[in-house]
RNA sequence: GGGCUUGUAGCUCAGGUGGUUAGAGCGCUACACUGAUAAUGUAGAGGUCCCUGGUUCGAGUCCAGGCAGGCCCA
């Protein structure tokens, strides 16, 4: 075979595009999972997208991340089957078909029907599939596009009931309330799109009331009673919304904010107390001039200074279980509640701050979010009241009124809701009959008028209530310590995401709220009697089916509109048409809720397979996930459902590694919007660097959970540097390989007897195989991509190659040739292995141009990635080759500041050795360090030859262990070592020193010995490496130097004429070239015609139509012939 | 407001368990090299390691508090 050749540049998007017609072509997907049939699965779940936009190029980072480690386990024999899917439901989709139709939510059942509307949801939503299929392919994500799952599909909503009814039969499906934005005035909750709408936000004047609530004395609450004085002990809180007060089950305070005990006197009632706020808000509440006023002769009605002592001082912490008495009780009137001996209590909050009012929050459950959730982790019960059908509920009813049972306040409005009239001079407001009572009864410590922003419901003008709604919700709660426990057993990348912002979720977890007000999802699959006493879960369209025919025979519904057998369609509206019948044979009606469409997320283990209906065997396979990876914003949403649902229902985790990459942001750190014209088209990107480019640059740049700033000169760089040296590298190969009819032998010559530099690339390949793995195998792609980058690029072929070209290019294909062959294609296809997961196409050409027509494998992708074979590595032979990089290095920087050009050889270089090993070292890679640096041999030093000058540095890692703070003057002592001193150390291992008038004994390890300096040379050190360079020139070097001058020009020639490398020549100089010339070429002829491939090489007279060559100080005409045999 | 996260050269990033002189690539400047050549070598310029305190003989690294960016939640 010939290994094909490819001229520069290389159309790095056009061989991938070839690449993918071969794929296509040669079912290449389908191979690299059928080929592992019967071997273990590693599960995978696609996350699905959303097809109602266009991909963007973070898909492409989030994609190739999940490809990578796919394509990777296959490699290592695992069968990897991908199946691709498409997130349908949700609110983007139904505002996006609002907008275009120019509709709102009200106008849905109006101006449109439901089932126009949802005909409408079905086609966006899948509207820009063919460009994401599209994009898929070009970027050689691998998944299997065929047979997606879609959760729109009757048999995927029927999966998810299957699951709701598991959990429904568990007990962990309920029907609760969340506290909602919600216009008594339209009856309507208001979803937080509604809420945000310009306008809602409006500034308002509210009586507000900072009210006292009163300690009661016990344990807990004694150190408020440390100090006796007069007068009851109260906790001050403040309210915008003084009607919330008699709702009141709690108070709140911030875990390390620090409150204070002030003795004072209520101001309305003249009485002594003592109350509780805040530290930082005093000042707010009173005066300098309190501080110091009497308290003797407060009287009420006094225009005094309200005087006042800071008694003691607590953090929240301290003041947390406290009770106190409710404010608007039974006696006055007010109702029972059940829990009531559970209320009242002092609770933290993580939202209290000291901003405003006392830093110590009034919880109402009932009428705030934030009150409803820190009363639910805390135990605190919501108050509420039985109507007269025994119907538990707020103190508010939902017209906005006070229901009848609130004693002397039942029945008023909360606010105006009705439009009554308010002018009339005696007209109070209920939050002012309110602030009336608590003054005149002591329990307010202040009350004033306020403004402050407050929403109102964008139809009605009329201010919004946070209101307990209806919802269904899973009880997440009840198996909290499970979800964190199975949690601690995931691999989490990065790991802070699953302890902290995974793990602190979970700490805080409350009841999943399933409920949505919406049209276009999965609809709730439980229907209700009217008096809601009976109900049923539908868990399968065979059992809604019987139910119906239960229904018909019933005659609660006329006849079942499924019994033909036709597609059945389980979204609204035709699901809300339908009406079963109860046990007791009462109509019972669909519950009008749809779910959370993160239930559909979280329900792709089971529902992919259509599972419990199908694929039992499939699912068990397949669950859990080995891996999965999305977006870190995905935490509290797909990574969640998947745990939580994997936990009720199989007592399981989902997925046991997990990564949760970044953002994609533009250049300069801006995120990505097509407003503000900085997104970048994933398309327009493959097509001008290819996808590998795109994918190395990416996966290269940043860890993938870090946020990457994408900036397409990266992208040129990674080409340049990583797949244009790789490319030179193959070229480079292919173009000798080809001349010498290179084959790779089924034999080849034992590794052990190769060359050195051989050895050396080989168990550095082997390292570098043992190193990607291992980056592999723990989901870190960033470092098995740098580790392969800085292979291919400073040990391949800025060491090994370059210093093999000769081996390559001269003479016959000798055993030592074959060998460099064989060690040159290892490596290149052993890289086409390791870079496969991550370049894909690029790998995939690489290893087809190497292997095509041999017994290899049809693609890449289908190979078996070997273990490292650490028989191969030989640590020291890599630090010896190290050592000859850097003697190499510093040797070229003494050329360069000796302006001695590499061309002219030199006689040595001398490098002092202070022991043996290194010496050893240096001596057996001598061959490859003269080659190199063009020198004649290495000349070692040691210190018999009494010219090296030493220097010493203290070990400080190990002088700080043994002397701690003495460190400073004992390194100070140790810089000052003479000579004599430091031989002395050497000799006998330590040395007695004084410091501070102290004797200490100086040990080997604590200092760091190197020569520093060769008298008379001119010398370049790197760390304990010293060089120094002979810089005398005899005649012989001079010519031998003139030769190789003369070599490079007449290569120049040959390649300026044409010439093809394996082209024979002759070569006529004219006889008019200086002496040393003609001499060079005495001494050295035959070198030269080696070198330039010349047959004859001869000065005449007269050279016609030649060239000119030019050298530093002459020129000599010339001529280049091709001799044909 | 809370949780999590990031902050090191103009840019992108490395810098186990603390060790005194903080690195690489790109970019820039200069010189060299030239049968791998859109490659390579050598040298140079470029740093308050976000800030402030603390622990320590010693802090880019550990602790506390800030500042700035990002994500999620409220």
């Amino acid at each position: 075979m010939t290994y094909p050749e490819y001229k520069q540049p290389l159309d790095y998007a056009k061989l991938a595009t070839d690449v993918r017609a071969s794929w296509d072509a040669n079912g290449i997907f389908k191979k690299s999972v059928s080929s592992r049939e019967g071997q273990p699965t590693f599960v995978f779940y696609e996350g699905p997208p959303s097809a109602n936009g266009q991909p963007g190029i973070h898909h492409v980072m989030a994609r190739a991340v999940k490809d990578i480690f796919c394509r990777y386990q296959t490699q290592l024999g695992k069968q990897v089957p991908r199946k691709g899917g498409w997130d349908t439901h949700g609110l983007p989709i139904e505002l996006q078909v609002e907008k275009e139709l120019g509709i709102t939510k009200e106008d849905i059942g109006h101006k449109i029907s439901v089932e126009d509307y949802n005909q409408r949801c079905r086609e966006t939503v899948m509207r820009f599939k063919a460009q994401w299929d599209e994009l898929t392919q070009q970027m050689g994500y691998w998944v299997d596009l065929d047979d997606p799952y879609i959760t729109f599909e009757p048999e995927y909503i029927e999966s998810c009931w299957a699951l709701l009814k598991k959990l429904y039969d568990k007990g962990f499906l309920y029907k609760g309330y969340t506290i909602q934005p919600y216009s008594p005035a339209a009856g309507t909750g208001l979803s937080s799109h509604e809420l945000n709408q310009p306008g809602t936000y409006k500034d308002v004047k509210d009586t507000t009331i900072v009210a006292q609530f009163k300690v009661v004395r016990d344990a807990a609450s004694e150190k408020l009673f440390a100090s006796e004085g007069v007068g009851e002990t109260y906790i001050l809180a403040w309210t915008t919304t003084p009607w919330t007060l008699p709702a009141n089950t709690g108070l709140a305070v911030g875990k390390n904010i620090p409150y204070v005990l002030v003795s004072t006197f209520n101001p309305y009632t003249a009485a002594p107390v003592r109350v509780v706020l805040a530290k930082a808000l005093v000042s707010k509440y009173f005066s300098e001039k309190g501080a110091a006023a009497p308290f003797e002769g407060y009287a009420e009605g006094d225009k005094k200074v309200l005087p006042w002592r800071v008694e003691a001082e607590f953090t929240g912490a301290d003041l947390v279980g406290i009770h106190y008495e409710r404010l608007f009780n039974t006696e006055a009137g007010f109702p029972h509640f059940e829990g009531e001996e559970n209320a009242f209590r002092v609770i933290v909050g993580d939202f209290v701050t000291t901003e405003d009012g006392t830093g110590i929050v009034h919880i109402s459950p009932t009428f705030g979010a934030d009150d409803f959730r820190v009363a639910q982790l805390n135990g605190i019960p919501a108050l509420m009241v039985a109507d007269d059908q025994g119907k538990l509920g707020p103190i508010v009813d939902r017209t906005g009124r006070y229901v009848a049972e609130m004693g002397e306040f039942g029945g008023r409005w909360v606010k105006n809701y009705d439009g009554h009239d308010q002018s009339g001079a005696d007209y109070k407001t209920l939050d002012e009959s309110i602030a009336i009572r608590m003054r005149t009864n002591g329990t307010a410590f202040k009350t004033e008028k306020y403004e402050h922003t407050y929403p109102h419901c964008w139809r009605t003008d009329k201010p919004v209530l946070y209101y307990p709604l209806d919802s269904w919700f899973i009880k997440t709660t009840a198996v909290k310590d499970r979800l964190i426990e199975l949690n601690k057993t995931i691999n989490w990348k990065p790991e802070s995401t699953g302890t902290g912002r995974f793990g602190n979720w979970l700490e805080n977890l409350v009841d999943w709220n399933l409920s949505r007000s919406r049209y276009w999802g999965t609809p709730l699959p439980i229907w209700r009697t009217q008096d809601r006493t009976e109900e049923i879960c539908i868990g399968s369209i065979a059992e809604l089916k019987a139910e119906i025919d239960k229904a018909v025979a019933a005659e609660v519904m006329t006849h079942n509109p499924y019994a033909n057998g036709e597609k059945i369609d389980l979204h609204r509206p035709y699901v809300d048409d339908i009406f079963l019948v109860s046990p007791s044979g009462q109509p019972m009606y669909r519950e009008p809720d749809l779910i959370d469409v993160w239930f559909d997320s979280g329900a792709v283990p089971y529902a992919q397979w259509h599972y419990p209906f199908e694929n039992q065997e499939v699912f068990q396979k397949n669950f859990p996930a080995d891996f999965i990876a999305e977006g870190v914003d995905q935490t509290r949403g797909w990574f969640f459902t998947l745990h939580a649902l994997a936990v009720m229902l199989e007592d399981s985790v989902a997925f046991k590694n997990v990564i949760a990459n970044g953002l994609v942001l533009d250049k300069n750190g801006n995120k990505m919007s097509k407003r503000l014209g900085n997104a970048v088209d994933p398309f327009a990107t493959i097509a001008q660097y290819g996808p590998d480019a795109t994918r190395w640059y990416m996966i290269s740049n940043a860890p993938p959970w870090d946020n990457l700033k994408f900036d397409q000169a990266g992208i040129t760089e990674v080409q340049r540097r990583f797949f244009g040296t790789l490319f030179n590298t193959y070229s480079f190969f292919a173009l000798y390989a080809n001349l010498d009819g290179f084959q790779v032998s089924p034999t080849p010559l034992p590794v052990a007897e190769r060359t050195e530099l051989d050895r050396w690339i080989l168990s550095k390949l082997q390292s570098l195989l043992a190193e990607v793995r291992g980056h592999f195998d723990s989901y870190d792609p960033t470092k098995a991509a740098r580790a392969i980058q800085d292979f291919v690029t400073d040990q391949l072929s800025n060491w090994y190659v370059r210093l093999s070209r000769r081996r390559f290019w001269k003479g016959e294909l000798t055993t030592d040739k074959q060998a460099a062959y064989e060690t040159l294609h290892e490596c290149l296809s052993t890289v086409a292995q390791l870079m496969a997961p991550i370049a894909p196409f690029f790998a995939d050409w690489l290893y087809g141009n190497l292997t095509k027509g041999q017994t290899a494998a049809e693609s890449v992708h289908l190979t078996y990635l070997a273990e490292a074979n650490t028989m191969l590595i030989d640590k020291a032979l890599e630090e010896r080759m190290e050592l000859a990089q850097r003697i190499s290095s510093l040797t070229h920087s003494l050329r360069k500041k000796s302006v001695l050009k590499v061309r002219q050889p030199l006689q040595r270089i001398l490098v002092p050795v202070l022991n043996d090993t290194t010496k050893e070292q240096v001596g057996l890679v001598e061959d490859l360090i003269c080659a190199e640096v063009n020198v004649k041999h290495i000349e070692f030093l040691d210190d018999t030859s009494g010219v090296l000058v030493k220097s010493v540095k203290p070990n400080f890692k190990r002088l700080g262990q043994v002397y701690g703070p003495r460190l400073k003057a004992v390194g100070a002592r140790i810089q000052t070592l003479t000579s004599d001193e430091l031989t002395q150390l050497e000799k006998q291992g330590e040395l007695a020193v004084e410091v501070e008038g102290e004797t200490l004994t100086l040990h080997l390890d604590e200092v760091e010995i190197r020569t520093q300096d060769l008298p008379g040379w001119l010398v370049a050190t790197d760390g304990p490496l010293t060089v120094a360079l002979d810089v005398t020139l005899t005649d012989e070097l001079r010519q031998e130097g003139l030769a190789r001058e003369l070599v490079n020009r007449l290569q120049n020639l040959r390649k300026d004429s044409g010439l093809e490398v394996q082209d024979r020549i002759s070569v006529t100089l004219a006889a008019s070239a200086p002496t040393e010339l003609q001499a060079a070429v005495q001494s050295f002829g035959d070198y030269i015609r080696t070198e330039v491939q010349a047959l004859r090489l001869d000065f005449v007279p007269e050279v016609a139509d030649g060239a000119v060559l030019e050298f530093d100080d002459f020129q000599v005409p010339a001529k280049v012939d091709v001799v044909t045999t």
